[in-house]
Formats: C-alpha cells, sequence, structure tokens
DNA sequence: TAAACTGTAACAAACTCGGTATCAGACAAG
DNA sequence: CTTGTCTGATACCGAGTTTGTTACAGTTTA
C-alpha cells in the first residue's frame, strides 16, 4: 500500500516535544530533526492542535509543546489526529445488480477489514510517546 | 492512508472464480459483476497467476480459474500476491546526526508497526475466499 | 479463416504526497 | 514602538500512484 509517513512524523514530532520537557519547541527546531520542512512540520502539528495533543504559541519565542502527558499519547492517538485510521480501502465501483456476489462483496469484505483494522490498532495503542522515548534512549 | 483497493477486487475476483467451481471465466464477465474494465481484472489475475492462485488459459474460451481449493485461499494470501503487505510507511528522510532521537526514532517506529501488521496479518490469514462466499451466500 | 480470449504496453485523468515560497498576524525583547 | 522571530494559512510544484482506457500481438477453438 502506498501508505504516507504523516503518522510517523507525527510521532516523531510528539516524540522530539517530549524529550524537551514543557519548553516551547519552533517548528524549525522540530524540521531539523525530521529532516524536513518546518511548513511540513506545521501542517501536522495543526492536525496535533485540534486533536488536543499539543498547544502552540505564536510570536517570538513561540513554539509548540505537549498538553498531555508521554504515557498517555499513544501512536492510536496520532492515527486518528490526523485522521489515517483505515488501512484498508474496498473498491468503490457500484455493485452489478445482476450479480448476487457483486451486490455483498463489499459489504462482507468491509467486515474482515475492519476485524484486521481493530487489531492493529489495538497493537498502536500498546505503544506511547513514552515507550518511544525509552526505546531511542 | 490512501490505501488502493487492488486486495479487495482480487477478492472479489478469487470469490466469482470460487463460486463457478472449476469453470474457466473470462475478464470481462469478471469485469461485469466488479463493474470495472477487464484490463483492470487481467492486471491483478497476472499478479494472482505469478502467486499460483489462479491459473489462466488463453484463446477463445479461455479464461481463469482457480489452483488452489477456496478455504486454502486467505486475504493475507491476497495481499501477499499483490505484494501489499505494508500498511505503514516511516518517513524516508536522512536522519539528523546531531540529533539522537532522529537518530534511533525510525528504526524504532518501524518496529511498533511491525508488530501492528503482524496483528492486521494474523487477522486477514483468519479469513479465507470459502469464508468470503459464505456470508455472501 | 473467423471469433473470442489473454497478455502487455502505452496513455490519460484524477488524486496524493512531500516540499517550497509567501504573506498576514502575533508577540517578546530591546 | 520598532524589530526580529515565530505561527497559521494558502497556494503551488513535481513526482508518483491509482484507476480506467485504447490498442495490438499472440493463442486457441470452432
Amino acid at each position: 500500500m502506498a501508505a504516507n509517513s504523516r503518522v510517523a512524523v507525527a510521532a516523531h514530532i510528539v516524540s522530539v516535544l517530549a524529550a524537551k520537557c514543557d519548553e516551547f519547541v519552533s517548528s524549525q527546531a522540530i524540521a531539523g530533526s525530521v529532516n524536513t520542512n518546518p511548513v511540513v512540520i506545521r501542517h501536522i502539528l495543526a492536525a496535533l492542535t485540534r486533536a488536543g495533543i499539543v498547544v502552540s504559541h505564536e510570536g517570538k519565542a513561540g513554539g509548540s509543546k505537549l498538553v498531555k502527558c508521554p504515557e498517555d499519547i499513544t501512536l492510536w492517538d496520532l492515527s486518528v489526529a490526523l485522521g489515517e485510521e483505515h488501512l484498508f480501502a474496498v473498491h468503490k465501483n457500484p455493485p452489478n445488480p445482476k450479480c448476487a456476489i457483486s451486490c455483498r462483496m463489499k459489504e462482507t469484505l468491509g467486515k474482515a477489514f475492519a476485524s484486521a483494522e481493530r487489531a492493529a490498532q489495538a497493537q498502536l495503542k500498546k505503544v506511547s510517546v513514552k515507550d518511544l522515548l525509552a526505546e531511542v534512549a
């Protein structure tokens, strides 16, 4: 799957913020760690702000910092914050009414994929930002 | 995640073949059920053929049929056949050597994502084409 | 030989993704 | 109160992906 890496970048961002406990860190400094453009970072930070995970501060000496404790932020929370909770997609072609399989297949597949997504979700919920930092250190 | 729907289409294809037990079904007939173009079907069928899941037959009265029993084909087998086993991606920016987090983050995230993928994989392995057909019927 | 089919290549339209440039506005420091 | 630094937002680009389409050579049956 041509999955994007926004959840990974979000995890990186939040880890950097967690490491600099309670300081306001600029998007430029974070971008230095991720090795990308500050605007890319700010775009993801905006989603994390909407989700109540970080708070930002405009103006000189501004930046972002965590609102929640690192152990209360999981990879799943980041996925939800970015609207990336779906791992599988069902084709969206309208069903052929003449074919019984066609009429029910998408619904059936949806259930199967949903259970796989729940399994992955349970695993993502087990990994907190605190765990990531501990592993890195 | 901008997930594609090729695994879903593959599942649809294989279900149609399983329903028409041991007949050779043309890509056009399958396309009629999926409601798409025959070439799209043939492209996926090519991958399934390489994986030894179906066999095709050129010429008039040609088509494709299953090689394996429906209960021995799982959604995971289809994912592997299409090279779609990865659900998550880590950003590929080179790490910033001045930042300890940056140097280890990608590796750490890779492990976390791998465990989530394994969980989803285990679930996909539980669903066979026979199960899909039973659910549809 | 004619018809029906596969296999494959080439292409297009729509979309996604990561990156970049730019600008208004906030705000702290001097 | 001016200057410098920062966020937030928008717009844009190039590359790649996805799905669908057209076209055509080769195979097989009747």
